[in-house]
Formats: C-alpha cells, sequence, structure tokens
DNA sequence: TTTATGTACCCAAAGGTTTGCGTAAAGTCA
DNA sequence: TGACTTTACGCAAACCTTTGGGTACATAAA
C-alpha cells in the first residue's frame, strides 16, 4: 500500500468499511469520544491501519474545516540581530511544543513595513500574532488594538498592550550601580532608538540611578542611535570627543558596546583601564570578546517562549497579565580598572 | 458591509448574482482568461466589489485544492547562528517576492533532529525545503534523496545534491594567500566541524595552498571544533600550546575567530602584532571589534535568495546546477603586524 | 436556412475534515 | 412483552476554491 498519494481518512474508512466520520471520532477525538463512537475492536482496527499507513491528517482541511491555521506570524525588527534570534528560538520552540508552527519576518523597525506585513500574515490566516518591533509612541505605530486578533508584545513594551520584557528600567540601574561602584562620575550613554522602550527604560534607569546617587549626566552625554555595531561605534566616538571626555560608557545592548569599544581603541584608548564599558543582553559573544564585556543580562530564550505562552492564553479566550523578566549584572574585565 | 466575517468568493458572487465560478476566474485569472468568462461590465462590477470588500481568497481552500500550500520549510543548525540569520533574510525575501512563505527551526546538527523537523514540515504540506545544515558523510545524514520532495541544500553541500554554497576552497586558499604574504610560516587552524563542507573545504584550501608554497601544516596544528566563540576559544587556546607556537591563526567562521581573539588576549599576547587572526564570512561585527577583523567575505544574503531561486526552479519543474558563489577577502587589523 | 463560431455565463464535482443529528440493533427492566 | 436506554455507527452538510464541462443565445458565413 506504499501508493504514491498519502493517505486520507476516506481511503482509511473505505478500506476497513467503516465510515469516515467514525474513524475521524476515533481517530482525533478523546479515548471517551473514541469508545463513544466506535467499539473496542473498531477502534483498534482504525488505529492499527492508520498507524500502518503512516496517516497525517491533511492540515488545510482541518483549517479550512475548523477556521484555525495553528499558525502564529511573528514580526522583528530583524532577525539577524542576534538579540531576536535568541527570542525567536525561545518562541518557535514553545509553539512547537504545543503544535504551532510560527513564521518570522523583518519590518526594519518601520511601521510602514510593519503593517505590511501583518497583513501579509493576516492574509495567510494566522491564529496570532507575536511582535517584536513595537513603537512606544501610539502615534508613530500602527493601530495594534484594530487588529482584531490575539498578539502580544515581545521584547519592546507599550503602553498597557499585552507584552513581555525584561525589566529594562532595572537593568539600567544596575549598569549605573556597577559603574558608579567603580567610581566614574563623568558617563556617557549609547542610548539605542529613542522610540523604544528598551533603548528608553535602559537609559532611564542608568540615568535614574546616577542623579540619586549625585552625579549629573547632561543630555548631550546621552545620544541616540540605532542598534548595530556601525551605529555603536560612531556614536562613542562622538562621546569621546566630549570635554570633560566620559571615563565609562553605558551602551543599551551589545552591538552597540561592541561598537563602542571599537571606537574607544580607535582613539588609542585601553577599554578597561582608560574607558568602561558596560553592555545589555549578555550575548554569548559577551564574555569571549578579545576584551571580555561587562553586560546585563536578560532571559532572552525565556522571554520568547513566555510571550508564546501568553499568546496560547489569549488564544484560549483567557485574560493575562503582562510579564517583567528580571535581569541580572554580570562583571566583566571591560568595566574594571587595571 | 463591515460585518465579521471576511468575504469569501460566494458571498461576493451572490451579491452580484453572478456565479461564484466566474469570479473566480476574474479574480485570479490572466486578463485574457478573465475576458473569456465574463463581459467587460461584469468584469468591472466584480473587481470594484472585491476592492470595495477588500476580499482576500482563502490560503487553506487553495491549499486544498490544488493541493499545494506556497509553503516553504527551512531547516537550519541554528538561526542565532549569524551567519544562517543573514543567509535566511535572503531566502524569506525571495520566498515572499513570490508568494511563498517560509518556516525556518533548528536542528543543531543533530541528524535525528533534522529528520523529525523534516516530517514535521512534511506533515504541514510543504512544498519544498531549503536544508542548511548538511552533512558531507552520507552515512550520516537522513536520506535526503529519499525526500520525495524537491529541496535545496544551502552554505553546505554534500555529494551532488543541488546546492547553494560559498567557493569555500577557494575562501581557504585566500586566506591562505594573505598570510603567507604577511610572512607566517607557523599557522593553526580553527577547522570547525568536520562532517561540514564548509569547515572542511575551507582547512583543505587553506593547507592545499600552504603546500604549495612550501609551508607544511602539521595535523596536530588543524584542530576540529564546533562554531560558536566558545569553542573557537578553547581551539585556539590548545593551538597557543603547540611548540612552535604558531604566529597566525585561521579560524574558518568569524564566531570561531572572535573566540580565538579572546585566546590570545588571555595569553597576554596581541592580536595583530604577536599573533595573526583571519576569520570566515565577514559578518558585520567583523568591521567592528575592538581589534577589526580580517575575513573572508561569502555573499550571505545572495546565497539565500539563490537557494530559494533554485527551489522556486525544482518547483516548476525544471532542472537545475548546483551554485558557487566567489568569497573575497577583508583585510583588517587582526592579520597585519605593528 | 443551415451550420459554424463566439460570447457570457452556469453547473457540479472535488479536495479532506469535522460535527450535529439520526437510527437500527441489541440490551435492560418491570 | 412492551417501553426504554445504550451501543455503534452512518448521513450529510459545511468550510472555500478551482476547473472541466456544459448551455443558451446571438452573430456570421455558406
Amino acid at each position: 500500500m506504499t501508493n504514491q498519494r498519502d493517505p486520507t481518512l476516506q481511503m482509511l474508512a473505505q478500506h476497513l468499511g467503516i465510515h469516515v466520520s467514525t474513524v475521524s471520532r476515533v481517530l482525533n477525538g478523546s479515548d471517551q469520544e473514541a469508545a463513544k463512537a466506535a467499539s473496542a475492536k473498531s477502534i483498534a482496527r482504525i488505529k492499527a491501519l492508520a498507524e500502518e499507513w503512516e496517516y497525517r491528517p491533511n492540515p488545510h482541511a482541518i483549517s479550512l474545516r475548523k477556521s484555525r491555521s495553528n499558525l502564529i506570524g511573528v514580526i522583528v525588527p530583524r532577525i539577524s540581530d542576534l538579540v531576536l534570534a535568541f527570542i525567536y528560538e525561545g518562541i518557535e520552540q514553545t509553539a512547537l511544543d504545543h503544535s504551532y508552527f510560527t513564521f518570522v519576518t523583518n519590518s526594519y523597525n518601520d511601521p510602514q513595513t510593519q503593517l505590511k506585513q501583518i497583513r501579509t500574515a493576516q492574509r495567510r490566516r494566522v491564529d496570532g500574532l507575536i511582535l517584536g518591533d513595537a513603537h512606544m509612541d501610539a502615534a508613530m505605530r500602527p493601530p495594534l488594538s484594530t487588529l482584531r486578533m490575539p498578539f502580544v508584545l515581545v521584547n519592546r513594551r507599550s503602553g498597557t498592550l499585552p507584552s513581555v520584557t525584561c525589566n529594562d528600567y532595572l537593568g539600567g540601574c544596575l549598569a549605573a550601580e556597577h559603574l558608579l561602584q567603580q567610581g566614574h562620575t563623568c558617563i556617557g550613554i549609547v542610548a539605542g532608538l529613542s522610540f523604544t522602550s528598551t533603548g528608553q527604560e535602559r537609559a532611564a534607569g542608568f540615568i535614574d540611578t546616577c542623579r540619586e546617587r549625585g552625579v549629573h549626566i547632561p543630555p548631550d552625554y546621552c545620544m541616540e542611535c540605532s542598534f548595530d555595531t556601525a551605529a555603536g561605534h560612531a556614536t562613542a566616538a562622538r562621546l569621546l570627543t566630549l570635554r570633560p571626555q566620559p571615563s565609562a560608557i553605558f551602551a543599551v545592548n551589545d552591538f552597540g558596546a561592541i561598537g563602542a569599544m571599537g571606537a574607544v581603541r580607535a582613539a588609542s584608548l585601553r577599554v578597561g583601564p582608560d574607558i568602561a564599558v558596560v553592555g545589555f543582553n549578555d550575548t554569548p559573544l559577551a564574555a569571549e570578546l578579545p576584551v571580555p564585556l561587562t553586560s546585563i543580562r536578560s532571559p532572552l530564550h525565556e522571554m520568547g517562549a513566555k510571550s508564546m505562552e501568553l499568546l496560547l492564553s489569549l488564544l484560549q479566550g483567557e485574560y493575562v497579565e503582562s510579564i517583567r523578566l528580571q535581569p541580572e549584572i554580570i562583571i566583566r574585565a571591560s568595566s574594571l580598572g587595571k
């Protein structure tokens, strides 16, 4: 019976001389329902044949009939940003565990593109969305509340929309406490994009903590920039031209911090002894850099997993609360004097 | 007419008093077919209403009817390996341009897992597969030829299976030529996993070129290891304990090279003046590292895009040839003496 | 006038499941 | 024996499209 086409319910039913509806109930109802639908003997026969023929239900037929697709759309700024890749791994694994499929696309932080990708996903009839590219500024973002579809934000939050994020403010505090403890009083910030909650809150936590300890960070020592290495380099270079020159730099993400380290070296200064550098996210790179990078660890995989769990709850019609995960500081050579 | 359910062909047809089959032909046949199916006036009415109601065909119904899903499965070792993330971006964009959807999963270089992921994708009724985690060793890999489904390999090749790769051997040659030109005669290799064509061919190109120029690389100076930073660090550390100590290290991927740079520094040596380091792939990080990394650039995005194009051809039933893209060396401070 | 050729449609089956409802036969109880 | 309940299924519609066939009417050619 190893012919070309995959077996269908109908083929099984016909072969067994049992009606297709009965076969259906046995094969995917609960044990209870199965018992109601057929005798023990029939159940055994059906299951045996399904096994032998390696019957796999056609997902398109199921989706059509049930009008749900078991598909989740994931939209991120860029999947080649390591941070998002780790988050996505958490999402994808959790989805698979619950027999959902996910597909992921880039929006490049462009609201226009984000909206387009959302529409494309909806055309594919996804059951829900996970958005990793939220803008804080409600005016700047597509009207998410009009999505008419369950969704959750991940990594970045926005207003009261359901989200799973790191406690970025606290992360900023941790970074500040460490640098203050090292005796720094003049500090520059590579602040990320201002419309992201990540950038905004990490910087805010940092600045507030400094102020509480009597260290003032002037506005021009806190520079907005995008989250890639090149931007981090350029921004840190500008920070280093300020007078008085900062003795430490806090970058709100590791890629930015790596760029900053490059800028420090390009200015013939040493990372650590001359200029302390602290990053954020503790990507696996951080520990292995030529000068190991002090970084705030955020639980990326867990963040992705939790966001998927939240969405699953939402799909069940349950009420959910946003989640904030705890960061932790990992101190390495880049922020320690000689 | 803004009610809850999305409009269907039938709803349009009923509203217009035109048969659903006619509406179908007008809406997705060519202009030719449309003209055959209905009068100019009817065509206009149909299109107008479809527009007004924002009609979107139900992909599940289409898939069921046509028994094709417009879905492509992509399997990679890890999407959080930057190299694969860039390749995937190329795949995904090209797919979207041809109105295909892709979804991606990790196989962690485990043949067992790979097979499982392939089966899962097939259960979703994908039209084709792109595999980024091929094993060279036919015995070690799932029997890809029995897939009964179009597929193409990307990044790594295996036997004569259709693939899109970088000319890794040539890349290895370029790296060797550069280091030889710098006067190095004792060189260590962080060689990657031996069952991957990438690791194997890059190392082979390097070693062969050295031999041609009279520089012998003993087997114990070429160490296998996985492609992450931590492994690169550990392996480079071992290379540095060899006597005579190598004055240069070629790592077959950038993450490995970054780890190696860490090891060099941990041994109180300077990257560049003391130990030259060369990587592979020229990920955006390379240029921005504290010591900028010399690396062989492989066109990752293009590789992904081309692999998708190849698969599309295969889906058309066309015959295809494997593609090898040209690498290029980007020289930076990490391989230059003082 | 007959025959051929379009034009502008409609019909109905098919694709694979799910699910509310119906029913014949067997068993239970008084 | 009659009434009633289980047991073990079967029936058919529904989900939304696509597509290989018509058909009825009109116009044109022979």
